[in-house]
DNA sequence: GCTAATTGTTTGCATAGTGCAACCATATGC
DNA sequence: GCATATGGTTGCACTATGCAAACAATTAGC
């Protein structure tokens, strides 16, 4: 392929080809886990995106709100915010966009008028049911090479690494940068070199 | 929580209430593999996000970047794109932006002056340093829970799991439309056996 | 009842990111 | 030289996102 002979040869300035400073060893973006998930879901995401973008006419966060609203029908903006990780603009947009390509309804809510009970409509349900008929074969075609005992181990495994997620987000990244790998360099950040 | 059923309560309109047509069960979002994946990276990138966006000033592209070159010193744009699963553009514009903020340097190749050998300045291996060091505390962090055997196990299946992807994105969404998952699919979904 | 605070949701706007076509620059083949 | 291919950039339209502010319905205080 490319067969890029730009080695450092003639750009070498001795002092940009390594940190030095205190690194163990060069973080690796291909093996950074986070990263490894990243890829993998972000391409499975695309393909998906590419069959019910063109074809129903909606956004990522629409197909997300839509999975979310699927599961729990006539739940209000705020439940499909925990629920699905999104903010509240994204699906009061998406709800939007639904309801505006018609498949979903909103109604509001009989004892408390504030919430909007959203729900799918029947083309609705039929595009979810399009659509995650789709997601279920990316599904088994991404596991395929898996096997059932391994895709248990996964399973527990994820879940564990969702909770340690989940905390991570919680903790932002101070929680990461003061805690846990070296407890050496509270205050003397001053790599003053 | 509730164990969703798909149990429309009372804003029942008698035909919102299932798909019916062909659906074994619902499609779970919470539970779709990739979904699963997805929430975990993105938490962990945007936590780290939090950290080097306002400290440094670049984007998530850019740091993408700039992981990639720091693995590969004077790589052009184009193994960039090819490395970090980035288009040309994307690239180009984190190029320039971590070139205007000091972090790295465009030098033309000699040999064929139209590649451009890019490479972390003295500033860039510095940042680089940093983050990649609350890059890796997040992922000691994330994977605490898990054990060292599960962590191999894992790294055999995601590497499983990201080949299949990149098999599904090569194929595209009509690949999964297609073939796999049942052969005695939609119509007749076998419920014994 | 009337007003103020609260909660759920929407909207306008400024900003950031993305995709695409057209473009410039260099290299190669005729 | 001229055509063509390749690496890279830029302008522009479009989409997405974040935030303040608005709106609407409810509840609390008086």
């Amino acid at each position: 392929m490319q067969t890029i002979s730009n080695q450092k040869s003639d750009l070498s300035k001795a002092d940009t080809s390594a940190p030095e400073s205190h690194a163990d060893q060069l973080l690796q973006l291909e093996s950074w886990l986070p990263y490894r998930l990243f890829r993998i879901s972000a391409r499975v995401a695309d393909v998906l995106n590419a069959y019910y973008g063109p074809k129903f006419g909606f956004s990522r966060s629409a197909w997300r709100t839509m999975a979310i609203i699927a599961n729990r029908p006539g739940a209000s903006a705020k439940e499909i915010c925990q629920a699905g990780g999104l903010d509240q603009f994204s699906v009061s947009r998406a709800v939007k966009q639904l309801v505006e390509l018609g498949y979903a309804r909103r109604q509001a809510g009989r004892s408390d008028r504030r919430y909007a009970a959203i729900e799918l409509s029947e083309s609705g349900w039929s595009a979810f049911t399009e659509i995650s008929d789709v997601a279920k074969r990316l599904d088994a075609d991404l596991t395929s090479a898996v096997s059932e005992k391994e895709l248990a181990a996964l399973d527990s495994i994820l879940t564990r690494l969702d909770n340690a997620s989940a905390g991570i987000l919680a903790r932002g990244w101070r929680g990461a940068a003061d805690a846990p790998v070296d407890p050496a360099d509270a205050t003397a950040k001053r790599d003053g070199r």
